[in-house]
RNA sequence: GGGUCGAUAGCUCAGUCGGUAGAGCUGCGGACUUUUAAUCCGUAGGUCCAGGGUUCGAGCCCCUGUCGACCCA
């Protein structure tokens, strides 16, 4: 399709859609014309009212007013009814014979004045429902700017979406639900664009792009992203208590250093430069250890420029600590203690999600697996009945993968050879190859042959001792040069966490770097360019420091049982809404 | 990059053997004085993703393309 007609399609559809648009037009222009305003503005401004009560407020209230099933009794509720004046945006609307009932949804409960000195508040966050019974018969002096809800005529102007303010008495339903029985109603934001309808808003791509409806419409979509809030601010807490330090670093730099990727680059005009955004904060803020911050993190958003997938997002958050005077073995205690620690905030903080959340979950975090790389192909090789030529031997011409294929019978085929044998050619040396091997013997099989004690659920693995060759920046072991200690954690299956003794000899370092800057002569996409700076910071001398990075968006997957990254990402990057793809322009045609 | 599935009313989806385009919800009009996906009556709403082909006839079959989702790399 071209631009052209895919314009006029998106305009046919648009006329349609148009129609709703124009009913809910007229509806703005009557009440204007009945001298009301429909983007009102003085909501908490007027005197002489009640202050605007939260739904939360509403049902502490009647608290007690229940019975054991939760239901909200008459007699109590009249006995407690209080007056209150509330707000929030309709999403259910029914009228009948002479009464309506108006559902409207709101922010749970704000901290008051008191509380926002509390540091244990707020401790949740959620949006709440609460019912208007709306009846011809009541009377009551008007809202400023409002009217009296005598004859309910003003809901004739009330659609799905509006923001509506209400002032009346608290009473329950005979279902026991907690209702206010407003005597004036208005319009305080009129919306000009309907809500999907209870079936839902279902398309993947349209959720996306209009989060803002996808929001209102699946009520789910929004406690993912509130967990996601919990998650960061319960990672921050877990740092602040141990005295990390939280800082900002650049986000454009010169130099692409701290992983293998590839860069966005970008110019500054003033100063004629090319700069890169970061792929990672590391580089950075292992300076400030240099300097003195020996706890040191930060949440840092980076950028790659790779493809898409529903586990690759070009932008995406890391957090990235260093803690000097500690090796990767006190980090991958403190990464049980961190996950476990956030998973009980998340439960707090969420709860109404938590129950889902949990209940997708096919792993634990009752118990850990710690397992060297070595370890984890030898016992890989075992479970498929492999020699351990396998392991290295792939890539050779004579290689025999088709015995080997038949040996592993029932996890054979899922190994991929051809990929697995590929990948152990353009390796030169025998640490890519132990890496190699790892990848395509052990890591696939990882959930499946890593279980808890119940079998039910998989449990989290730490693979540790990496080659050196494929650890740019981490410390050479002690006991093994040809190996470096650092841990990367799978949970699901999943890597979130990657994390090392930081290497911090600054000779071993540029000797490391020139490696890097070699490859790339090679032809190699993903490589660290040479860092002079970094190398001077350390020449100023590095304590010995552990550093440890985490995938926040992955960790918000893993944690919701969210199956996409976009899913817990606000705004996914997207093609442009219409866009035709670059080989398919007006020109190639006709 | 490879594979699978999909695109039909504002939303969610049916569409039989190739024979005049369907439902529910939403919208609009009406009935109903405590509803919980209310119910009932009426009414409006479509460039069946685009282009080409086969055919007397295509939403349906074939080809090409676009976009999306999922799986694999």
């Amino acid at each position: 399709m071209s631009k052209h007609e895919q314009a006029s399609h998106r305009a046919a559809t648009q006329e349609a859609a148009e129609a709703l648009v124009e009913a809910r037009r007229l509806k703005t222009a009557r009440l204007r014309d009945k001298g009301l305003n429909p983007f009102a503005n003085d909501v908490l401004a007027r005197d002489g009212h009640a202050a605007l009560s939260s739904f939360g407020e509403v049902r502490e209230h009647h608290a007690g007013d229940r019975d054991g099933e939760g239901r909200y009794l008459r007699e109590a509720v009249a006995k407690h009814s209080k007056r209150v004046r509330v707000a929030g945006r309709v999403i259910f609307l029914r009228s009948f014979g002479g009464g309506a009932f108006v559902r409207l949804r709101s922010w749970s409960k704000l901290p008051d004045d008191a509380q926002t000195t509390d540091p244990t508040l707020p401790s949740r966050w959620a949006s709440e429902e609460l019912q208007l019974y709306c009846q011809s018969k009541s009377s009551g002096d008007p809202l400023d700017g409002g009217t009296v809800l005598g004859d309910l005529g003003v809901l004739d102007e009330v659609d799905l979406g509006d923001f509506v303010e209400a002032e009346g008495t608290t009473m329950a339903t005979q279902k026991g639900e907690l209702s206010v029985t407003p005597d004036a109603l208005r319009v305080i934001t009129k919306a000009h664009r309907p809500l999907p309808t209870k079936t839902s808003f279902k398309d993947v791509e349209s959720r996306y792009r209009q989060r803002y409806v996808d929001l209102v419409a699946n009520k789910d979509v929004a406690s993912v992203f509130r967990a996601r809030t919990a998650i960061v601010s319960a990672v921050r807490e877990y740092l602040d208590r141990r005295g990390f330090l939280e800082v900002e670093t650049p986000t454009m730099s010169r130099i692409v250093g701290g992983a293998l990727a590839k860069p966005f680059s970008t110019h500054h005009n003033a100063l004629d430069l090319d700069l890169f955004l970061r792929i990672a904060p590391e580089l950075y803020l292992k300076r400030l250890v240099v300097g003195g911050f020996e706890r040191v993190y930060e949440l840092a958003r980076c950028y790659r420029n790779e493809g898409l997938s529903t586990r690759h997002n070009p932008e995406f958050t890391m957090l990235e600590y260093y803690q000097a005077y500690a090796t990767y073995e006190t980090l991958m205690d403190q990464t049980e203690e961190l996950l476990r620690y956030v998973d009980r905030r998340l439960e707090e903080r969420v709860p109404d999600g938590y129950q889902a959340f949990k209940a997708q979950r096919s792993f634990s975090l009752e118990r850990f697996e710690r397992l060297t790389m070595r370890a984890l192909v030898e016992r890989a090789l075992d479970a498929a009945g492999l020699p351990p030529e396998a392991a290295f031997g792939v890539g050779e011409a004579d290689a025999p993968i088709k015995e080997w294929a038949k040996l592993a019978k029932a996890r054979g085929r899922e190994i991929d050879w051809a990929n697995f044998k590929k990948g152990a050619q353009k390796c030169d040396s025998r640490g890519e190859l132990a890496f190699a091997a790892y990848e395509y013997l052990a890591e696939p099989f990882l959930t499946r042959d890593y279980r808890s004690a119940c079998c039910t659920k998989s449990v989290p693995v730490f693979v540790i001792d990496h080659p050196l060759e494929t650890s740019p920046l981490a410390r050479k072991k002690d006991s093994d040069p040809s190996l470096t200690d650092r841990f990367e954690l799978f949970v699901d299956g999943r890597e979130i966490c990657n994390a090392f003794s930081e290497l911090n000899d600054p000779d071993d370092q540029a000797a490391r770097f020139r490696a890097q800057v070699e490859k790339k002569a090679r032809g190699a996409e993903e490589t660290m360019d040479y860092d002079e700076d970094y190398v001077r910071a350390l020449e100023h001398g590095m304590p010995p420091t552990a550093g440890f990075g985490m995938g926040i968006d992955r960790l918000t997957m893993i944690l919701t049982g969210s199956a996409s990254i976009r899913d817990v990402i606000l705004f996914p990057l997207l093609r442009p809404e219409g866009a035709a793809s670059p080989g398919d322009s007006e020109d190639h045609r006709g």
